[in-house]
DNA sequence: TTATAACCTACTAAAACAGTATGTTATTTA
DNA sequence: TAAATAACATACTGTTTTAGTAGGTTATAA
């Protein structure tokens, strides 16, 4: 199992569509800019995030990506798993072959785990997160700073 | 976060000494004929777990492990820790500084998802495992096959 | 004294991770 | 129509981790 960058990168990059993509497409650069993600990688997750038809795109200038659904009709599992991060604990990829070709003593262990995270972040939509108060503060202060950033440019 | 080979290994290994520990201690070679794990990747593992207090050795011919504790009382969560396999899905192991010093967007969502695995893999002990009814007949098929490898070599 | 089995340290091939580099293509705007 | 923008695509790379091997030393029971 694993759970690394990229799929922290992933849903992070998707609640920050969620939070500002009422204002039409959101650039890839803006999200960089904002979640301080490096440009090129988050390309490659929105690949994958396209191909799963999570997210819808808009090319050419003024161009970017929207949410292929409304937020609370996506959940955090189904981002994780589009970018290749398997949510499985299990050595055997659930197959139950772990051991020559039979479970090993501890499969049903990590099935049970497996199955207890997708239920855990199943039940965590983008639309839940944005509402929460954490979030918001988050949020708000990261557009405080890209204000200043923008000020100072100018 | 990870949950690979070596924290699946050390609590198979230890759900193997809690099946078996009632006849003396138990080798790691027996151990790893039974589970099928490398006999120097054991041994790895097992200098952590001792490190930890888990395990207790007897050296010498006849010699092996011993749980260090009565097995209702070593629970999964401190077996994966042991070895040095963190269960923190956050990217700042929790120190809420991820994103340039302050917390990410999605800081308090892996947090939780931390805190959640935590919650059920310490929740079951070996006790709790060696009494499952799959796990019973996991290691009897093994205890059979064994059985047969040894009268082979006979 | 010999065999056993823990204990210890260094090394290694392969994979994954995170990121860089260098483009091409479609579309809007000036 | 040219320039700028931003998606789209692919190949490459340094670093770390993983899983395991190799080659010992030390303690103890028979």
């Amino acid at each position: 199992m694993r759970l690394t960058t990229r799929g922290r990168y992933a849903v992070t990059a998707m609640l920050d569509l969620a939070l500002h993509g009422d204002k039409g497409p959101i650039s890839l650069a803006d999200i960089s800019q904002r979640q301080e993600i490096s440009l090129s990688y988050l390309e490659q997750l929105f690949a994958k995030l396209r191909q799963q038809e999570l997210v819808s795109s808009v090319r050419g200038p003024g161009g970017g990506y929207r949410l292929a659904r409304v937020s609370d009709e996506i959940n955090v599992a189904e981002i994780i798993d589009a970018v290749n991060e398997s949510i499985d604990a299990t050595s055997c990829s659930g197959k139950g072959n772990c051991h020559s070709g039979d479970v090993c003593l501890t499969h049903h262990l990590w099935d049970d785990l497996s199955h207890q995270i997708h239920r855990f972040l199943s039940g965590i939509t983008l639309d839940s997160l944005m509402h929460q108060h954490e979030v918001q503060l988050v949020a708000l202060r990261q557009s405080e700073l890209i204000d200043v950033n923008v000020s100072q440019k100018i």
